[in-house]
DNA sequence: CTTGAAGTTGACTAATTAGTCAACTATAGT
DNA sequence: ACTATAGTTGACTAATTAGTCAACTTCAAG
């Protein structure tokens, strides 16, 4: 009973495009508000804090941005070196929309929160990790999958997994920081040369190069 | 004529120890007159803005400590292979120093800022990009010079140039994401991948491990 | 030992910040 | 139609913020 509202998820949405932007700190309690079209008696009606919004935030993030492109990169039946195809070309695709629409080419939100310092609370740090930590773990999983499968002639998966994981992370920021999404694109090359893919991976790419 | 003081480098350097661990916009001008032991009023005649102050904090960071550091690990008569694993060992035990004494481990300031949103004034951005380009291009000169030397067998340099500063930026990231150096300890050997360094290259590297 | 420029200080403003609250309003379920 | 309940509002506080300023102190050079 009551009255209903989406001023709620307004609020989620508006937090999260902002402090993708401008980052934790540089985002206030206030802007969000405005962008939302919400009042801030409002805001502490449905949040404690701006931590408890963002912590929130982000979790609504990846489970209806992050999560569908994951997903439908990293599924079992993908083979497993095309899984991270699919994936750093997705992400190259939305960098490259992004930037279309806003100017600006927006990183992963996580990995920006989670680099901020300590000023931003833990629970919104561990929240952001947690995200980061999700993905990286498909990295790796596809990556075990492809050396169960031949496909690759790596001995330490674990390490192998770190070293795509931050090249794909390290690539991404670096694109934000350029502002240029052409920074990724040979992001499967580059695995495929970290992975000591077998010859015939590899031609593979060059044929469709 | 007049008094001498050496506050202007205490704030300087007070300046780049808090933006480093808390993030340019958590850090306030109170914050880093306190560490430095100075009073506002001083702050504010020696540098016109809280950014001024920054910007100049990181040259003074790059020239004192970065700078040493680099030119040491990427000196020309250094074998091209080998700049690149001193520069990241070097980065790695300063990582570790920095963690044993402050609990924290922080990775590049400049990275950091660069990656910050546009919460951070455009002439800091610009001199933390400005630093971090010129990293990059030692990187790029080493990688081209190890092509040169027939120790690597690459087509595009730019492009793997490219990657292996990603790998290094997105590892040293995570290092402090995770706080945890050891992410970054084989990076060399995931480098010598990346370059598809020739045999002898690598059992060098096996050898020493 | 004078002098004047460089350095220091603390009190000040004006803006912005996160967070509070009591009164108000709309409506879903009865 | 009634009413409890969820949602809304704008005015409020108290703290913190960047930045100012005029008076004061120190000391190197002449």
């Amino acid at each position: 009973m009551g009255r209903v509202s989406d001023a709620r998820e307004r609020l989620l949405v508006a937090g999260n495009q902002l402090t993708w932007k401008h980052g934790y700190n540089a985002v206030t309690v206030d802007a969000i508000c405005e962008a939302a079209g919400v009042k801030k008696g409002s805001f502490y009606h449905y949040f404690d804090s701006k931590a408890a919004l963002t912590k929130e935030a982000i979790e609504s993030w990846w489970q209806t941005k992050s999560r569908p492109i994951l997903e439908a990169a990293f599924a079992a039946e993908v083979p497993p070196l095309e899984r991270l195809r699919r994936y750093f070309d997705a992400i190259y695709q939305s960098q490259v929309r992004t930037k279309r629409e806003d100017g600006t080419l927006l990183g992963c939100p996580c990995f920006r929160l989670a680099i901020e310092g300590d000023g931003v609370e833990p629970e919104v740090r561990e929240a952001a990790r947690s995200a980061l930590g999700r993905k990286r773990r498909l990295f790796e999983q596809a990556i075990s999958d492809a050396k169960d499968a031949g496909l690759i002639d790596i001995g330490d998966v674990e390490s192998a997994a770190q070293a795509v994981y931050s090249l794909f992370e390290g690539a991404s920021a670096r694109a934000r920081i350029q502002n240029n999404p052409e920074i990724m694109t040979d992001l499967y090359e580059q695995t495929l040369r970290l992975l000591d893919a077998v010859p015939a991976e590899r031609a593979k790419q060059k044929r469709s190069a």
